[in-house]
DNA sequence: TAGTGGTCTAGACCACATA
DNA sequence: ATGTGGTCTAGACCACTAG
């Protein structure tokens, strides 16, 4: 692509059309690679100048394209080094999608167990949230987080089959690390953004009895869909959570 | 102030200085002003090139100080208009701290009733985070909030009293617009940004009866901790909100 | 020493709002 | 027509990292 072939102005352009920022297309180009898998999560992009060069415009919009992606943390920025597509591997972006912290005292590393990994029908409301149609296959998980030994958050999780073809119970059993991660690099599938609900609820039997508290107890309920590159729905998530002695933490801005 | 005495470099720097770029001292001549109330909320600031004129920088490192303010939701830029002082009373700030959404259906606006408006000493839990002393008075509200007659929201929020010495029952009676529209513009105290941490609870029974629902259902409690321009706590708020036909949304990024 | 991102500048031009 | 913010460029120099 050449830049002068993008640049539109007033009088080269059709009546009503949309105004788009050079910067913009070239951000466009970038998710567009990154999406395609041009560059793994981890991996260093090209520098600046490289992909100045390469698109024909000067370092300073390939600037300010890196810097919205980088605001939208598709991308780390390390001075010195380079620039680098986002990984839910680092410790710091663990706590990006896990926002149930203890009242007092450290973040402690949790544990993972899986109780159920099975390949079904999606459920109408699962597969609307989804994008999928009526019979569409999806794999759901149940999987018990716990602090200490003490039970803490059981999560209902639905994938498309279509994107997870080998997770098996063989395949979770015993991993502990940052389930958007083993989906990153095991099945190419890049967790960006979440939109989560959440209600307070009653603990059903079967619900109390896994997460060891009495039936009726006051539970919180947070519905999630996750979202992967150009907005397309790839996980839904329902989580019971345990705030007895934790919370749920955010920040408004 | 001269950009070339505030202009470091790693020669005529202390060793282990920090290195703070000109632009982040021209966003904190920024903040300082708003601080001190030279331009209200909903104001024009002068325009780029005046800014840059009176610090004596470039037009573009005003612009970069500018841009991290706007993207703080400090200031707000109007292309053609200029750059605006950020208020609450704008409806498009409305929901920035108001996340509390209907599972179906539009966004209908509250009405809200004071209940409560008195002078106490401050408990020590909301001393401590409103960074008071011991004694310290603070004006005590309860606040109900209803969406079409049906009580959604009960609220006690906590003002340093120092900070709102004209605020009364009688001045909060029929009051109907955002809280921190009121505290903006008639006690000069913006709220800037805030930290919540929700959990599911059981209803007492004071709380159930002004909330209409039975003693023991589950209500998601949020509580908050709202800030001003540098970091200074002025708000706490402790909500009860019945989530049966409403949620909590948030935005993972 | 070389290469990367980070800052700062100066100037040209475009998009948008208002008079 | 004027003034505002928004985009794009080219170049200089600084801060940081690594070989």
């Amino acid at each position: 692509m050449s830049a002068d072939a993008a640049r539109t102005t007033a009088t080269d352009r059709p009546r009503d059309a949309v105004f788009l920022p050079l910067y913009k297309q070239i951000k466009s180009l970038l998710v567009q690679r990154l999406q395609q898998g041009e560059w793994k999560p981890g991996a260093p992009i090209p520098s600046e100048m490289e992909l100045a060069v390469r698109f024909q415009v000067s370092q300073g919009t390939v600037r300010k394209a890196i810097d919205e992606l980088a605001a939208e943390n598709l991308l780390i920025r390390r001075q010195g080094k380079g620039t680098f597509v986002a990984t839910h591997q680092e410790p710091r972006a663990q706590f990006r999608f896990l926002r149930l912290v203890p009242d007092r005292g450290e973040l402690v590393p949790s544990q993972s167990a899986f109780l159920e990994c099975r390949r079904i029908k999606a459920p109408a409301d699962v597969a609307q949230q989804l994008d999928l149609r009526g019979g569409d296959a999806v794999v759901y998980l149940r999987r018990l987080l716990s602090l200490g030994g003490m039970p803490l958050v059981l999560d209902d999780i639905w994938l498309p089959a279509a994107l997870f073809r080998g997770l098996t119970a063989d395949r979770l059993a015993g991993y502990q690390g940052p389930l958007y991660g083993l989906f990153e690099s095991e099945f190419g599938t890049r967790m960006i953004r979440a939109e989560e609900r959440i209600r307070a609820v009653a603990a059903g039997e079967d619900v109390a009895g896994l997460l060891a508290v009495a039936p009726g107890s006051p539970l919180l309920l947070v519905d999630r869909v996750s979202y992967t590159y150009s907005d397309q729905p790839v996980e839904v998530r329902r989580g019971f959570c345990v705030t007895t002695e934790h919370h749920y933490h955010n920040e408004l801005y």
